[in-house]
DNA sequence: ATTGAGTATGTAGACATTCTATGTACAATT
DNA sequence: AATTGTACATAGAATGTCTACATACTCAAT
């Protein structure tokens, strides 16, 4: 496996509830809105997005909610509940903490 | 799994280069040496390590040689060849990239 | 009318990496 | 004699991601 698919791992959940903690977005949007906002680099797959919206609600970090539009299919809302606002503070605080720590070492050998 | 696992993933590969561009080392030295840099945060296990080395190795990243020692076991040193030295140079970017593009959309959520 | 692209959610199976746990073996310390 | 430290190694389970597929509706072009 490459190196670019590896490191993305673990991303998901922290990238997700970023997101949902603007505003409540269903799937298909969340896919859009990270390919966009990080131009084109982060490209959520559905076998990977669905899966981790199931884990997160079953984990209570986010509740759903469906919605029927004018036309085309309908769409699930995801919003954060508390307990994702603090999973998200804390998770956010990890990541920030791990790219410290790696940046470190890898200066370290200049 | 928690987040401090899951966002390791993969950045094994990147720190043992790392340190073996710096000299060759065997694996315990290198479990000690990434655990003393990094202030007891990266605490590589056996597991993790040595299947990494071997894949390192069957990958034409590494290579190996046995080292007799005075007293204790004999120890298996790893240095970087040519071609380690070139995945290192695009691990190293590839990661910085990663770090600026998820900051990006972490930030876009302030 | 039919095809294809876009919207929208979802599952199944394969794969890679990590972890825990265990094993071997010798040296030094208590 | 038992424990801790050094040093390498593997087996099995858990997890997350990917590719590929499935369903179903809308809209535009042929």
């Amino acid at each position: 496996m490459s190196p670019a698919l590896d490191m993305r791992k673990g991303s998901t959940t922290v990238l997700v509830l970023t997101l949902l903690a603007e505003r409540p977005m269903y799937g298909y949007q969340l896919v859009k809105e990270l390919k966009q906002r990080s131009g084109g680099y982060f490209d959520l797959k559905e076998g990977t997005l669905y899966p981790a919206l199931h884990r997160l609600e079953k984990d209570g970090l986010v509740r759903s909610e469906w919605e029927e539009t004018a036309r085309g299919p309908a769409r699930k809302y995801y919003r954060l509940t508390e307990k994702g606002r603090q999973a998200l503070a804390k998770s956010t605080e990890e990541w920030s903490t791990f790219a410290r720590k790696l940046l470190s070492v890898l200066d370290s050998a200049s």
